[in-house]
DNA sequence: AGCACGCCGACT
DNA sequence: GTCGGCGTGCTC
């Protein structure tokens, strides 16, 4: 029986934005728990105040004799505040970390400057008045009404939290002055809204007939109370977001809120006003690129009632709606759903939780669903929807797999294969426009021959080996190492070796190959400024450009009609980096290029260079097959034992010292070992892909099992070591739960 | 945020 | 002395 209780109280002030530990009385013990409001005895004075618990624990984590009672419980709070504590407490323990990391990934942080309410003081008297008043005060030293009273002078009306913070005046100081009627506070309510004002048209678009049917079917299922989410398998043109507006609009018309999360790289003016036309004002966004300040106005509409809709990256889905009907992930498949940073949650299972206890319909929805979910689906956890035709039955594009092996035997050592330098000419001379592609991201340096296609692999992982600095090439799934390799193994060819081609590259031989071409690139370097990334891509769409070069972000979102052709220049890049998603994620960048090809009137050609045609990978992009890629990648998670057939659990071990992390990785894979629990898989500690950051040692510990509740047990109890350990004192610990990316 | 405590100049 | 006002620090 739990003894403690950590709360939160609700005063909107950094000093206080903490929690504070109470006991919970006899008669209280079955109604505490994560999100009750209560109220407590505080500070000096034991005045009653109201806060939320946010952990229920035995541990006391203060001197246990000046821990105070909970004075009640404050009934009938199921407040919108309050279901984001549980929910912080349900990410706190599935994904590791401390409660208060957990509460500042759902609560929106409170500044100074971003309070909903703006108090402005203004001087209530005559100047002539004042200037007596001034003189009386500074005459007796009371120099606090002096300063203040000096300052208002100047500028008839100041910003109160200018009075409290650059003038270091109390606000004890300004009551009193207002009682003393020399000034009056103004109270005003400011939003701001980041869209800005646009005609809406309300008017229904018509449905085809699949897309009646998922809106009818989903519809009819949760009447009859199926609360499972519904995966919509829908190729790049098929019409999805129509089927999504139609949902929503239906929880809306139910007096119920919705979210959409969108990967930030995807919400895109466009985007935004295909919501914005339905729905007007009553749909906000977030982004990145917000102030802490607008984002917290937000979440005060939403609280407010004053939306119905947010769209956003994976923070969206944190928006404080207090009755939520509705949460649409789109393109569930990517990587930045899953948080990089403790705690490590994936806005996937976040949302099926919060859909779940909210009674919320959750839809995903993507061309290339993830392993996870379509697995999901298959076990029959999700309901799927396929959506396999395009609007209007446009042609899916014509791809062709060019070997680069055969290229090089045939004399072409340039990085364009006879087809693609073809298909550009052809592009340029009737003006259509191309789209070179180059995956870029997380090249680790896999080495590779470039005349047979093999890549270094770990005999024991089926992962690339990465090449280091120091001249070795590490398994960053096993630690097993072996000296660098110049010759290859399989073919006895000179040439391997890493790959290197970045985009600068790329555009400077495409100048030299075709000077009458106008390029663009976009990558990290030309995206860096603000909103650098949208006017590329506008400028493209706007046909100022032949070419456009880039790394991912050109694969996703926008349409460009006018786009004809569009060539992948190293398919392997991303097939070799060690991470055992490799092969989906190459999937999906290829069958996200091939979208991109033709999606206006003219039909659309893709040429995907590569090492290893014979991949499944490849083979199934070229054929544009799901399904068929999908039975090989799930045999491969099955045979090697990843996820989603297995778990996996990655704990990151930092410490500045190279000994300290080492012996602390090895201390907690001691006490893992001590737990002897049945079916563990503990691989290493080893060194992950980078070893050191900014002077800080890192090890990583791989733990393996079937059961996903084993290994949150086992974070659970080394969580619990950590805290109870002087030794865990020079070090981090951080637990990453069937990471996203490469290690 | 709100409250108490300790410090400091001013005044009976 | 001691009173009123000011600044600081703490709140489980």
């Amino acid at each position: 029986m739990a003894q403690f209780a950590n709360i939160i109280i609700d005063i909107s002030h950094e000093k206080v934005d903490k929690t504070f530990q109470y006991k919970i009385p006899e008669q209280l013990q079955e109604q505490i728990q994560a999100g009750v409001k209560v109220r407590v005895p505080f500070g000096r004075g034991n005045g009653l105040r109201c806060g939320y618990v946010v952990e229920v624990t035995d541990q006391a984590e203060f001197e246990r004799s000046k821990i105070k009672e909970i004075a009640e419980v404050v009934s009938g709070s199921i407040a919108a505040e309050a279901q984001m504590i549980a929910f912080a407490a349900w990410i706190r323990q599935n994904y590791g970390g401390t409660m208060n990391q957990a509460l500042k990934t759902v609560l929106p942080v409170k500044k100074i400057e971003t309070k909903k309410e703006r108090r402005i003081v203004k001087l209530k008297m005559s100047v002539s008045d004042a200037l007596d008043l001034l003189e009386e005060f500074q005459k007796k030293h009371r120099t606090a009404r002096a300063r203040l009273l000096k300052e208002l002078m100047e500028n008839k009306q100041l910003p109160y939290e200018v009075i409290t913070r650059k003038l270091n005046v109390t606000a004890a100081v300004v009551r009193a002055l207002e009682e003393a009627d020399v000034l009056e506070i103004e109270v005003i309510r400011t939003y701001r809204n980041p869209i800005r004002e646009v005609k809406t048209n309300q008017k229904e678009v018509s449905l085809n007939d699949t897309q009646k049917r998922i809106v009818s079917d989903i519809l009819a299922r949760k009447a009859e109370g199926d609360t499972r989410p519904s995966l919509i398998h829908g190729v790049t043109g098929s019409g999805k977001t129509e089927v999504y507006i139609e949902l929503i609009a239906n929880a809306v018309k139910e007096g119920r809120q919705a979210i959409v999360l969108i990967p930030e790289i995807a919400l895109t003016f466009q985007t935004v006003m295909r919501f914005y036309r339905r729905f007007g004002s009553r749909v906000s966004i977030l982004n990145s690129r917000m102030s802490a300040g607008e984002r917290y106005d937000q979440y005060e509409r939403a609280k407010a009632g004053e939306l119905d809709v947010m769209i956003g990256p994976r923070s969206a889905l944190f928006t404080p709606f207090s009755n939520l009907g509705f949460i649409m992930i789109d393109e569930e498949h990517e990587a930045s759903y899953k948080s990089e940073t403790v705690p490590r949650y994936h806005a996937r299972e976040a949302a099926v939780w919060r859909g779940a206890v909210s009674g919320a319909c959750v839809i995903l929805g993507s061309a290339t669903p993830s392993v996870e979910s379509y697995q999901s689906a298959k076990e029959g956890r999700y309901q799927l929807y396929e959506m396999l035709g395009r609007i209007q039955s446009r042609p899916m594009a014509k791809v062709y797999v060019e070997d680069l092996r055969e290229e090089l035997r045939k004399g072409n050592r340039s990085i364009l294969s006879d087809r693609l330098r073809e298909l550009i000419e052809q592009r340029l001379a009737v003006k259509e426009q191309i789209m070179l592609f180059i995956n870029r991201r997380g090249v680790a340096g896999f080495v590779s021959c470039r005349s047979c296609g093999a890549v270094v692999k770990c005999p024991h992982c089926d992962v690339s080996l990465s090449l280091h600095n120091n001249g070795k090439m590490v398994c960053h799934y096993c630690g097993y190492e072996q000296p660098a390799i110049h010759t290859c193994p399989e073919c006895g060819s000179k040439y391997i070796g890493t790959f290197k081609a970045g985009t600068q590259k790329i555009e400077a031989y495409l100048k030299e190959q075709f000077p009458e071409a106008v390029t663009l690139r976009m990558d990290l370097d030309t995206t860096r400024q603000k909103d650098g990334h949208e006017k590329i891509l506008s400028a493209f769409a706007n046909r100022e450009a032949d070419i456009l070069i880039g790394t991912q972000m050109i694969v996703k979102g926008h349409d460009f009609p006018n786009v004809t052709l569009v060539g992948v220049l190293a398919a392997d890049l991303s097939l070799h980096v060690s991470d055992y998603r490799a092969a989906e994620r190459t999937f999906q960048l290829l069958t996200q290029a091939a979208g991109r090809a033709g999606r206006g009137s003219k039909p659309g050609e893709v040429v995907i260079q590569t090492y290893q045609p014979e991949h499944y990978s490849i083979q199934a992009a070229k054929k544009q097959d799901y399904q068929g890629f999908f039975e090989q990648e799930i045999a491969f998670r099955s045979l090697m034992r990843y996820p989603p057939v297995w778990n996996l659990l990655v704990i990151h071990i930092s410490s500045p010292k190279e000994e300290e992390a080492a012996a602390l990785a090895e201390l907690l894979k001691g006490r893992i070992l001590d737990m002897n629990i049945r079916f563990l898989q503990i691989i290493g500690p080893a060194d992950p892909a980078v070893a050191k950051v900014n002077d800080i040692y890192r090890k990583v510990i791989y733990l393996k099992q079937e059961n996903y509740s084993c290994l949150v047990s086992v974070k659970d109890t080394l969580e619990l070591f950590i805290k109870n350990s002087r030794s865990f004192e020079k070090g981090a610990v951080q637990f990453d739960f069937n990471p996203m990316n490469g290690f």
